[in-house]
DNA sequence: ATGGTTGCGTAGCAA
């Protein structure tokens, strides 16, 4: 079964290079974030046609998971537990029937998190768009915990919008006073790496220089200046059954690219 | 260097 995860930027913009990147890099199921749309007005029947089973969590403007698979999808659930008033659509999860086994996958596309504020101590401020980035990963953490639980194979894909180590940026001096390299983001995000999962990525391609997004402005592809943000966490069952994983770089150089690029595995499922 | 670019939606925000 192969799993792929990819931050399209808006699926109004991606109509040509997401049905192409399908055709070629073949995936049975993907986890994709900022779909930039409400569900009504997501381009089903095109992907439907293409042969792919659709469920759409999306909003106006801005955010929107989907799920798109060849696979049976079980059991679909939108919206991350723990805040009822959380109108944010950020998450969605289904279990994805494989020719061995069930996978449960969570797409997700955690808050960016900036501008973040700075006390007097020079300390961020746990407020504002900063403060709801680490009362969203605290929650994820939560339901992490909870599907690990199950010992079902569990994967965790999406774009993170955490930079976990300084070898996962090329420059990380430019980003120490960003929500996605601050070191309470980082601690974050291994709180829930170390609940027992595997960051699939890190394990089969652990050399440094190895990124999911360029920025579009200041030339950052022309001159790699990437950062790693988009990962896929495997829970023990999960991770018992990896066989590969990759980065899809290539489509970075494409016609009228994302700004991020697929991340995908394969699971012996 | 407070620049630079893209998407959504059609102004200005988010990234």
């Amino acid at each position: 079964m192969k799993i792929a995860t990819f931050n399209i930027n808006g699926i109004k913009a991606r109509l040509e290079a997401l049905p192409r990147w399908l055709d070629h890099a073949r995936p049975d199921v993907v986890a994709l974030q900022e779909i930039k749309s409400v569900d009504e007005a997501f381009p089903r029947a095109l992907f439907e046609d293409l042969g792919w089973r659709v469920e759409t969590h999306g909003q106006k403007g801005f955010n929107g998971v989907a799920i798109l698979s060849r696979l049976p999808l079980e059991d679909v659930r939108r919206g991350l537990p723990g805040d009822e008033s959380d109108e944010q659509a950020r998450w969605i999860e289904a279990t994805v029937i494989g020719e061995s086994r069930a996978v449960r996958l969570c797409g997700l596309y955690l808050p960016n998190g900036n501008p973040v504020t700075f006390d007097a101590a020079d300390q961020p401020e746990a407020s504002g768009k900063y403060g709801y980035k680490l009362a969203w990963m605290e929650r994820m953490r939560a339901r992490a915990a909870d599907l690990l639980a199950t010992e079902e194979p569990v994967v965790l894909a999406g774009d993170y919008n955490i930079i976990p180590q300084p070898e996962d940026a090329a420059r990380p001096e430019t980003w120490t006073r960003d929500a996605l390299f601050l070191p309470q983001s980082r601690a974050a995000f291994r709180r829930i790496l170390n609940l027992g999962y595997t960051e699939a990525i890190r394990a089969q391609h652990p050399q440094p220089g190895v990124y999911t997004f360029w920025d579009y402005q200041a030339g950052a592809w022309e001159r790699n200046n990437g950062i790693r943000i988009d990962h896929l966490l495997l829970s023990p069952q999960a991770a018992d059954l990896l066989t590969g994983s990759g980065i899809d770089k290539a489509e970075r150089a494409g016609e009228k690219p994302s700004d991020h690029v697929p991340v995908w595995i394969e699971l012996e499922a």
